[in-house]
DNA sequence: GCTCCTCTAGATAGATCGCTCTAGTGGCGC
DNA sequence: GCGCCACTAGAGCGATCTATCTAGAGGAGC
C-alpha cells in the first residue's frame, strides 16, 4: 500500500520533529523509523525535507484541531472546556515524560526566521485553532472582537505553559495557566 | 583581551540560537560571526557546543531577568508593569522583524528531550523569572501561593504569545495575551 | 506479452557537522 | 634569557547531512 508509506513518513516526522525539532532530526532517521524506503521520501515530497516539514505541520495541526473541537464544541460551556483542556494537556505531559506537548511549537519557533513556507504553514495552523476557539466562545455569548482576543490569550497561555512545563518537567505551569485562562473566560461570560 | 573573545562567543551564540535554534546553528558559523578563533571555542568551552549552549541560556536568561526587573520592580504597580511589559515585547517584535522574542524559548523546546544539562539551564532561568515576578506581586499584596500561580500564568502567556506572534508575524497575540494577563493581575489585587 | 507509471532500492555525491590535533604566539614572573 | 601558561591558528578527522543518481520491481490497462 503506497499511501501508507507517505502517511508513515508524515506521522514519524511529526513525532520526531515534536521531540527533537526540525533541524535536530535527519531525513535518514525519519525513513529508518518509518521503515520507509529512502527514495520514497523524495518521491512523495520532491521539495525534500522542507516540503515534508510543511506537510507535517499541517497534518499535526489538523489532528490537534480535532482535539480542540472535542473540548470547545459549539454549545459547550467554555469555562469547563478550558479547564478540561488544560487539565488534559497536563495529564498528557506527565504521562509521556513531557514529550507530548504542542505538536508544532518547537518547529514554529525554529523556522519562523528561516523558512517562509514552513512559517506560513504554522501561521495557518495557529489561525485555525484560534478560529475554532473563537467560534465556541461566540456561541456562548461572547462578542466577536472579545472572543477572538480571548481565544488568542487562551492559546498563548497553553503554548507558553508547554514551554515552561517541558523545560521544568512539571505540570505546575500548565495548571496555573489553565486556572488563569478559565477565570478569564468566566469573567467574559459574566458580563 | 581574552575575556572579550569568550563574551563575543556567548553573545553571538545567543543571537544565532534565538533566531535559528540550537541544532540549526553550526559552531563554525558562531566563531565566524563572532570573529573568534575556532580553537578558542573549545578552549573556553571544553564541553563543546553543549557547554556553550548552557552558558548562552544562562547568560541570555540573566539579561532578560534584568529586563523583567526593570518593569516588575518591587513596589511598582503590577498591572501597569504587566501592560508595559507586554507592550514593550510587542514593540520589540515589530521593530526586529519578529526575531527578538524570548531569548531561550526556541532552545528550551529543542533540548528539553535531548540534552539534560541544557534543559536544566532553561529550567533554572525560567524559575528565576517566575521568582522575580512572584516577588513583585507579593510586594503589591498578593498572597504567596496565588502570586506564584499568577506569575507562572503571566510568563506562560508571554512565552505563548511569542510563539504565535513569531509564526503569524503579527503583534495581535501579544496584545491579547497582555490584556488578559493585566486583567488577571488587576483581579488578584482587587480581592 | 507489452507498455506505462508509481514506487522501491540503495549507492553515492558533495557539503557540512562537531571536534581534535599539533604548532605556535605573546605576555608575565623570575 | 628562560619557563610557563593562556590563548590563537587552522588543517583535517570521521561522521553525518540533504539530495540525486541509475536501476528495477510490481501492478493496471490493453
Amino acid at each position: 500500500m503506497p499511501a501508507q508509506t507517505k502517511e508513515r513518513l508524515v506521522e514519524t516526522g511529526a513525532d520526531l520533529f515534536r521531540r527533537q525539532g526540525f533541524s535536530g532530526t535527519g531525513v535518514k532517521q525519519i525513513v529508518a523509523e518509518a521503515s520507509a524506503p529512502f527514495a520514497s521520501l523524495y518521491h512523495f515530497f520532491p521539495g525534500g525535507k522542507e516540503e515534508l516539514g510543511a506537510e507535517v505541520i499541517r497534518w499535526s495541526g489538523a489532528r490537534y484541531a480535532e482535539l480542540i473541537d472535542l473540548f470547545f464544541v459549539a454549545g459547550a460551556d467554555p469555562v469547563t472546556a478550558t479547564k478540561d483542556f488544560f487539565a488534559g494537556a497536563a495529564a498528557t505531559l506527565a504521562e509521556t515524560d513531557y514529550v507530548d506537548a504542542c505538536p508544532i511549537a518547537t518547529v514554529a519557533l525554529e523556522v519562523s526566521s528561516t523558512s517562509e513556507p514552513m512559517r506560513e504553514a504554522c501561521a495557518e495552523v495557529f489561525e485555525s485553532w484560534v478560529a475554532r476557539t473563537t467560534e465556541c466562545l461566540r456561541g456562548a455569548g461572547v462578542p466577536r472582537a472579545r472572543a477572538r482576543s480571548l481565544a488568542l490569550a487562551i492559546l498563548a497561555s497553553l503554548e507558553g505553559a508547554f514551554v515552561l512545563a517541558r523545560a521544568s518537567r512539571s505540570v505546575e505551569p500548565m495548571h496555573a495557566a489553565g486556572d488563569a485562562a478559565a477565570a478569564r473566560v468566566a469573567e467574559a461570560l459574566a458580563r
